[in-house]
DNA sequence: ATGTATTTGTTGTATATGCAATTATACGCT
DNA sequence: AGCGTATAATTGCATATACAACAAATACAT
């Protein structure tokens, strides 16, 4: 770096600018990096008063799920979820080592039904209390229209379970 | 299971009710689950935009925090992001490994400032116009009113660093 | 200055996550 | 029936994430 680069660049001038803005871009205005802090945060804080039962906030939550599902399939929960089944494998398969679900033999010889055992009912049960004061903690520091917000957000975003509006025209197929 | 269950166990029938109403609860309105679900979506639309130049919009997060905070030490990034120290020291590794940033001495002999190489600058600009279009995509999807939201959700979460320059008023400082 | 506490980074261990490839089963069509 | 395709689950590999334990260096209090 003697002289050639400070007189003849206006150019690497521009260039470095330019790599300035766009660093500045995606640092500060990356929608998937703060839905990723925002995660980190809010997952951390269900974990952390969850600890003393020896669970995680995305164990509690898969249990719950299988429950609520009434007996599910893996393939059920993937689509729930938008898990990938590899995931969503292996985190079932702790489950179970766990003695929190079992498994029964399924409508179809390829897969199996999932239900919740009394050991993990009871687990959930115990952990109850925890989860919820984690919970009303960010309810209280967002507000309970933000969660709303944010409810309403994952649904909108993942075909809507639960806002059945708007359906523009089922005809137009993207090229199969 | 006979007859006995049926008759004598009306404290039986009620734990079972307590018990699915509590997994529905958990299952349906949990905001780890919730912004879990979010991340995964929406991580998933930039990777899947970011496949082509072979990165991860984590990486490319990163990379462009470190040009962002202008060499910062690796404290200073896990600061701003809230992100475990061993977690972002891996991270930072693997950036190292692909050549996309390197180290130079920092103020500490226990610590370290960080840099973009060029070769990681020559990748962010590559990949600029794949994660504007990933992130148009979601704006259009969701409404900039919603993008918005969750930047706000964010940094009131983290005791907000950034804020965006929005600037409406510097001076209401919000009672120290 | 000296001993303790704090800061900074790394490594071990564990979970969550996703993509690609594989296996086994079911389904549909000829 | 048999063949090709679609569905279901698992396994290999890689990354992101966090907690605990550690090592090195600094800061601080007396």
């Amino acid at each position: 770096m003697s002289e050639r680069e400070i007189d003849t660049s206006s150019q690497a001038t521009e260039e470095k600018l330019d790599f300035e803005q766009t660093a500045r871009e995606i640092a500060m205005g990356c929608l998937a990096g703060r839905v990723r802090l925002l995660n980190r945060v809010i997952t951390g804080a269900y974990n952390e008063a969850l600890r003393p039962h020896g669970v995680r906030v995305e164990q509690l939550g898969l249990m719950s799920m299988v429950a609520f599902l009434d007996q599910p399939t893996p393939s059920d929960i993937e689509r729930f979820l938008r898990l990938d089944r590899s995931t969503l494998s292996r985190n079932l398969r702790r489950l179970r080592e766990n003695g929190w679900i079992e498994t029964v033999p399924g409508p179809d010889a390829r897969s199996h039904r999932l239900k919740v055992t009394p050991q993990g009912q009871a687990l959930l049960r115990r952990a109850l209390a925890s989860w919820r004061g984690a919970q009303q903690k960010l309810r209280d520091e967002l507000g309970e229209d933000v969660l709303q917000a944010l409810f309403t957000v994952a649904s909108r975003l993942t075909g809507d379970e639960d806002t059945p509006r708007q359906r523009q025209d089922a005809d137009h197929n993207e090229t199969p």
